[in-house]
DNA sequence: GCAAAAGTGTTATCCCTACACCCATGA
DNA sequence: TCATGGGTGTAGGGATAACACTTTTGC
């Protein structure tokens, strides 16, 4: 017999699968792992990993992230489940796919424990993908696109404090168009869902910005018009 | 030892649930079927069951679906997994949440097979639920609720055929609103999704309304503004 | 005094909302 | 002829999009 664990019918496996997202070389990249093992050996793939028997989902996809990536206290949310059968050559495996977001300060990814090489790539350039991950990105970066315009996503990209030229170049990023400046003050500022710190920050060095926080850091990613 | 499947390591079972909604008494219902077995005996739970190794999730949703209440062939969307570790008190059990929407037209909920009983319940009746099956209808709620507006996802309630009166009171049992008759026929005329079908129908026996479709039905459900 | 980023208001347009009456038909 | 549901247009308000100049400050 293969091992120890048995049951009266056949169980899949369950892993978590992460697509972390963050602001590089003014895009929008990915990160990716090189596999250091067969199946797909040498192809990049999510980060990711396999369910522990008493461990949740999201604590899951965390703790992978962190073990191969050493990145914690990420933004994490779920996509959904990815099941065909046979997406992973092994054994049946579900794997259940989630997205980070990680802040352009927090940029400082360490070659990790068990993964042989980590890398940034940008969403037009990426490379051959493991398994069905490059699925798993599509629904991935369509669920960050549908949220990004009606929700505080986009701020989990900022640090705790920031000038809003600072935000609008994120929020340039991530829509891919240049936007007018008072036009997106005006919007940003009128949703009330930013205060400004009181400080004031001189970049290079001119005249000096206003910095600015989020006021409700905890409801950061909801939909505007998410019950309370 | 327990079964003849066995693996070097612990692996949960993974399910598929449904919240099933239609409309019925002029409200939103869901469809729920009182357990016939242990745990929770006697309670009302959502239909579902477990996967099979080699079937697709959404397979698996749809059998399960037809096999416990007999409706097949219905609009369904992933909603997301639900793992948490003590949600099943037999074993670890993943469930992956799907949602399914019922034309008006096909209410014929049979008594399945083994299922001991099925039942309608409006959402601000629901009884006790078994598992965590009362946070993954609240999921599936919101998402429904999230999408309805911007999105073709009530048409599914709707019949090949239909009058604009007709569509505008599902648009009114969903949204627990009055609509103003000319705004909605503009809005939805006006976004181009529905054709004349040619015809007319004369409802009790009045004046003939005109007769609508669904332009490009393989598409209902998308948001508006998805990638093509 | 000039280079470079910070900051600020007004106008036109579109979409959504509110609102009331005539039409066709069968009984 | 009347009761019932089918069908139609217009005006106001709010949000969005376009657009350019003044302020501050270090060099």
């Amino acid at each position: 017999m293969a091992g120890s664990y048995c049951y009266p019918y056949p169980h899949p496996a369950v892993t978590a699968d992460i697509a972390v997202f963050s602001l590089r070389q003014q895009q929008l990249q990915l990160l990716l792992i090189r596999r250091g093992g067969e199946p797909f050996k040498g192809c990049w793939a999510l980060p990711g990993g396999f369910l522990d028997i008493d461990e949740d989902l999201e604590s899951c996809a965390a703790r992978e992230l962190e073990e191969e990536t050493g990145v914690r206290d990420l933004y994490l949310e779920q996509v959904c489940a990815f099941g065909r059968p046979q997406r992973d050559p092994r054994e049946r495996v579900i794997s259940v796919a989630y997205f980070a977001l990680v802040p352009v300060e927090r940029l400082q990814v360490r070659a990790a424990s068990d993964a042989a090489e980590a890398g940034w790539f940008a969403l037009n350039a990426l490379p051959e993908l493991a398994f069905d991950h490059a699925e798993i990105i599509r629904m991935a970066r369509q669920r960050l696109a549908a949220k990004l315009d009606d929700s505080t996503l986009a701020f989990q990209f900022m640090p705790k404090a920031f000038t809003l030229d600072e935000l609008q170049q994120v929020y340039e990023i991530l829509r891919q168009a240049a936007l007018d400046k008072r036009d997106f003050r005006n919007s940003v500022l009128h949703r009330g869902l930013l205060e400004e710190t009181g400080e004031t920050r001189s970049r290079g060095n001119r005249r000096a910005a206003r910095l600015y926080r989020v006021k409700q850091p905890d409801r950061v990613g909801y939909t505007f018009n998410d019950p309370l």
